[in-house]
DNA sequence: AAACCTTGCGAAAACGTTTTCGTGTTAATA
DNA sequence: TATTAACACGAAAACGTTTTCGCAAGGTTT
């Protein structure tokens, strides 16, 4: 290949103007079939491309939209990325990914830096800190700044803007009911701090299912676990060590799930003979521990699918009033060997 | 936040010309005090910040780079990323990530676009397409046009430019030593068809290590798995069907790890007592399985800090004839449950 | 012969910034 | 008083593109 070529370039070759250039390459009715010919003769021997920069400042739009995840080492998140790029993709769109590391900071430099004209649009899962400290103001400016947004999974309830979520209370109850109907009578959850919302919500599942049933809630098998405690393997070893100790635990993520079934063997029980085990995420630790995990699949990749085109849907529309959506993508409860029957 | 403002309506806001108000918030000892602190004070005020695609435009630099990776739903691969994005960002840089989904088509695309003036440099992991066709002439392009190219993991010999891969043959080695040491007699590896060159490099350290204790080689012990051959776990199983079964078994990846680990469970044997698996990545598999799986640490995330070191130092450097390196990232050996002893 | 239309192209503005090179005013120096 | 220096600012080019408008030459219509 040559080295990259200009308009410029092209029009000193042929001594005629720039714009005469651009309007041969664009098969403009203003310049002449032989001259065009020529023109893109040349243009196509050279593999002229316009440069993407200058068209991204004339038109004002980049082509390119921006993601803001926790932590790109997640399987759930990665499976919507997919998802997004699939349908950005096909659409003449790119993706610039950032990861906030679940710090606040971070998320508000890595919007900063994205609305600051480098991407049209974008899509962002908020950060466990955002979420704690309930900061949203640079949410609130992006969107007065007229860059549409989208969020998913973790979205803010205060911020209007169009989000796709996991229906994560239904999910948690999925989970807990089918422990229930295979016999389990004592239902442990590993759920995350309450600060974390989708945590909450499949506990909130997870509260209705047993109320559906009239069985009592009791706090001794809510065990909340997060790094910031230490250990979480010691956490999760406490759900065990109770005097009436779980025949069925609701995890809230394949990690907590994974880490319940080795505490289990470690304690001399059988998955799923002395307890079932059910998580969240349908991730490679679902499909491939021995036993291989019944797990609340989020469908990720729909979720990513979704997001942009609802991003896409407000880039394209020109309205400035538009009615914004929260779509809920609904769980399946895929039954894998971790639970009995 | 106010609506995003530029230097012109800074400057008609003090009816100064544009170059002033741009000297003035660089502080420049052309504009006096006075009026560098009313500019100053106003551009505060509205938040002003250079828009990026001008800057891009005129330094003709983007300050992102590009990544082109097979696929992201991969641990190793994320670990990678997160590795580049760690120092990327430190410097002042985004990133820009693609995927090629194993398919050549799409990776020239990729290329394609980022090298259309969207990125500073490109940082690839060569898709199992390209390397299977062996056309390279999109890298040769890439580089003949000025823009640095860093490859990783998978890399082409053929290609000059920065590299960086992991050991596999000391990986191989590695592992294929310590099922030795441990005991075993008779040790199957899972690898790949032979066109992928990182799963080829591992059955070199695996051959090396059995050579090394003058142990034949046993073809029908390298078993070469692949998702177009139909169901993985049927061809795993064959390993195990022999007059001979295997007490112990190298995967040169986490899942066929993790599969081979299930199949011995199906077949009655016990991991690690009947036959020791090891694996390659230490992802979220092998830390979460039961057993959890001894593997060779392939380190990505050091992988993608010395990549984008490397592509940083040469968009430093001006000379134009730079010596290419390829580091060589060593794994390492992580014993876990599923290795006796 | 005058008015008009068509063809084929160029000039210039616009996107937003940085930077080099003037230039006019005032103050200090010879 | 005449020259020079310092100061404070503006004009313009440059990055590469698209697009609107203008204009000349030639042809066609009255």
């Amino acid at each position: 290949m040559k080295k990259k070529i200009t308009l410029k370039q092209i029009s000193k070759e042929f001594e005629v103007s720039i714009s005469t250039v651009s309007k041969a390459l664009k098969d403009s009715h203003e310049i002449s079939n032989e001259l065009k010919e020529k023109i893109k003769a040349f243009a196509d021997y050279y593999h002229y491309r316009p440069n993407s920069l200058a068209l991204n400042l004339r038109n004002q739009k980049t082509k390119t939209i921006g993601i803001i995840i926790p932590e790109i080492v997640h399987h759930f998140f990665t499976t919507v990325i997919s998802g997004i790029e699939h349908v950005a993709n096909e659409k003449g769109y790119n993706v610039m990914i950032c990861m906030s590391n679940e710090s606040y900071e971070k998320e508000v430099l890595n919007m900063d830096m994205l609305a600051n004209g480098v991407v049209d649009g974008i899509i962002v899962s908020v950060a466990k800190e955002t979420e704690e400290k309930e900061e949203y103001s640079h949410f609130k400016d992006l969107i007065s700044n007229g860059i549409p947004l989208v969020m998913f999974d973790r979205v803010i309830n205060e911020i209007y803007c169009n989000k796709v979520i996991t229906n994560d209370v239904d999910g948690g109850y999925l989970a807990t009911k089918h422990l229930m109907n295979i016999g389990c009578k004592n239902i442990a959850i590993l759920t995350t701090p309450d600060y974390v919302t989708v945590g909450d919500l499949r506990k909130q599942g997870y509260i209705k299912a047993l109320q559906s049933r009239n069985i009592p809630i009791d706090d001794n098998l809510i065990v909340k676990v997060s790094e910031r405690y230490g250990d979480i393997e010691e956490q999760i070893k406490k759900a065990f060590d109770q005097k009436n100790p779980p025949d069925g635990i609701f995890a809230v993520n394949e990690i907590y799930a994974a880490v319940a079934m080795k505490t289990a063997k470690n304690k001399g029980l059988n998955v799923p003979e002395d307890v079932s085990v059910i998580g969240f995420t349908d991730g490679l630790i679902s499909q491939y521990s021995t036993p291989s995990l019944t797990t609340v699949a989020q469908h990720g990749y729909a979720m990513g699918e979704k997001a942009v085109k609802l991003l896409l849907d407000e880039l394209d529309s020109q309205e400035s009033d538009i009615q914004y959506k929260t779509e809920i993508i609904e769980t399946d409860l895929i039954l894998r060997e971790s639970t009995k029957e």
